[in-house]
DNA sequence: TTGTATGCGTTATCAT
DNA sequence: ATGATAACGCATACAA
């Protein structure tokens, strides 16, 4: 365990002064220094394999290049890809991902930032977001949700778009009957969806009658699945608030002796991976969770940069992926 | 913005000196202080909301309290809760994760590798170990897969066993023709499923016909799709290196108009998320997925803690779950 | 264009 | 038990 090579052995190496090869290996301040010398540095470095000491850099210019990210639980199918998105977007400009998950709980996701903060992360992308949440001192970004105070720039999906073509592609096979197994309503997403199901039925001049709107208190499929268990009024199709709440409508579905798609359509939201492969395969709104990640990535990026910035909300397109689980009612 | 409090501002509101207020900050530290100044000093940190500069500290103690975890790409649906399970064992000690993709790439792991031992990692979980790859001179755990080098610690499966229990199943139903789509050979995971493979078919007195074996270049849908496509000798029975070469193999049975499991039987490795809910369901065998980054963890921080300590090999037992891709030969 | 000097905030090593 | 001092590695204002 020989200790690692510092600027001052790349210096010596090179024959220059420690400064000087600051600022060879510092693409910033790269042409204050001779072209020549430059390329004499930069190749001492290589051959020392050396990596500036992030700790010394730190204490110097008060940035570690470190984004902490936020999610509830990686586990959830969503986030591994918009996680990949937001670490391929990060990497772009030198930044690095410090991961934590919080399980929703707003104790737990506090502590991170603050133990993240601690560790000087120059920002966070937080995929937790509460519609209540307060504005965020720090630059930061949300993805997939947001929250109701204007100032936070945020990446999303075109929620009501996504639930207006499942509307209308069941209204259009011949649904009238139609269910809604929200997500909860604390989140942007459960609460968008809903509000535009509701717009979109009115707009097909469908009922939505109470029965047939249940709310899960989590997007996960054990609380779709009784979100789906409490629909009443003979629903022929249920729009779900996402694929995993689609999935617990599955099961609610199985266990009540019906069948998807002949008794009862369903229609998910997210195309989280797999989803092709359900048993039936679900259709579902298709949302870009790369892209957002690498968005949230470069939306902070450009937020570190110039923090004055005004907060731009990105709102990316989806599309409706048809499959097995939708079929005209009986 | 004012800029946070340092240790100076809590020991000159204390009355005492930065270095006795850095003592009684410090738990380990704080018996060299007597307590009455103890408190003073823990008091007016706490009025001050100081918290310690990490960088400054790292700069002086050459630790961060962050570990590497570097994988091959999170979409994979295995390694999410691995990651999940390493960030709690690490949370558990106050650490957090640094996280990094490679695509497998080896100059990408290299360049990561780099980043993050510049960034003062304190050691490293990988997930992407090759089997040549050579031993490290940092604290490094491997999970799920291992070098061939015996003083790196990991935390695997019992392989062998897997492979077995698996083979045995397909013999006890009457299966003499079993293939293989084994995984890359170059990782610990493709290499030792293939190894335990020959052993197994040997000791249940079955042939392993060269055409009944054929390579995935790697871990994917894709390749093992290819790998699936090249099997001959008519097999009854295909054992896929895991559980995305299993699907590969569904696509090319489908493909040849055969059908999985009346015609030809599928059996997959690590019961990933969703396997259950495959078209078949897929027969796999379970890996404590969680459970093998938990450990993972627990033994870095051990290695962090006393590097001299003897490296451990975890192997973590699995668990054959049948379900509908294996039927008798026809 | 390059070298010199200084300080970032903390903690380890002395000295008191 | 506490204070003084130095050093961690880097980047920058200033001098040459």
């Amino acid at each position: 365990m020989e200790k690692p090579p510092t600027i001052k052995d790349v210096a010596s190496l090179a024959k220059v002064h420690a400064a000087t090869a600051s600022r060879a290996l510092n693409p910033q301040t790269r042409g204050k220094v001779s072209t020549r010398t430059a390329n004499r540095v930069l190749e001492a470095a290589k051959t020392l394999g050396y990596a500036p000491n992030s700790a010394a850099r730190m204490l110097r210019t008060k940035t570690s290049s470190v984004a902490g990210v936020i999610i509830p639980d990686l586990r959830n199918p969503v986030f591994p890809p918009i996680v990949r998105g937001i670490e391929d977007g990060l990497h772009e400009a030198g930044y690095m991902a410090l991961l934590g998950n919080t399980d929703g709980d707003e104790e737990r996701e506090r502590e991170l930032l603050l133990a993240m903060r601690g560790r000087q992360t120059d920002g966070f992308i937080l995929a937790t977001g509460r519609r209540t949440d307060p504005a965020p001192t720090v630059p930061t970004v949300l993805v997939n949700r947001r929250s109701d105070a204007g100032d936070v720039p945020s990446v999303t999906n075109d929620n009501n778009a996504g639930i207006f073509s499942a509307v209308e592609l069941l209204a259009s096979l011949g649904h009238t009957r139609i269910g809604h197994a929200a997500g909860p309503q604390g989140l942007s997403t459960g609460w968008e969806r809903y509000r535009a199901f509701v717009d979109a039925m009115d707009s097909h001049g469908l009922a939505v009658e109470p029965g047939r709107v249940t709310f899960a208190t989590a997007f996960t499929e054990e609380a779709g699945y009784r979100a789906a268990m409490a629909l009443q009024g003979d629903v022929t199709a249920i729009i779900a608030g996402n694929d995993l709440i689609a999935l617990g409508c599955y099961s609610a579905l199985a266990e009540r002796g019906l069948c998807c798609p002949d008794d009862v359509s369903v229609v998910g939201f997210n195309d989280m991976p797999f989803a092709d492969r359900q048993r039936p395969g679900l259709t579902t709104v298709r949302i870009p969770h790369y892209e957002m990640g690498l968005e949230a990535a470069r939306l902070l990026l450009e937020r570190i940069a110039n923090p004055t910035t005004p907060a731009k909300r990105v709102i990316l397109p989806v599309e409706l992926v048809r499959r097995g689980s939708v079929a005209p009612p009986r």
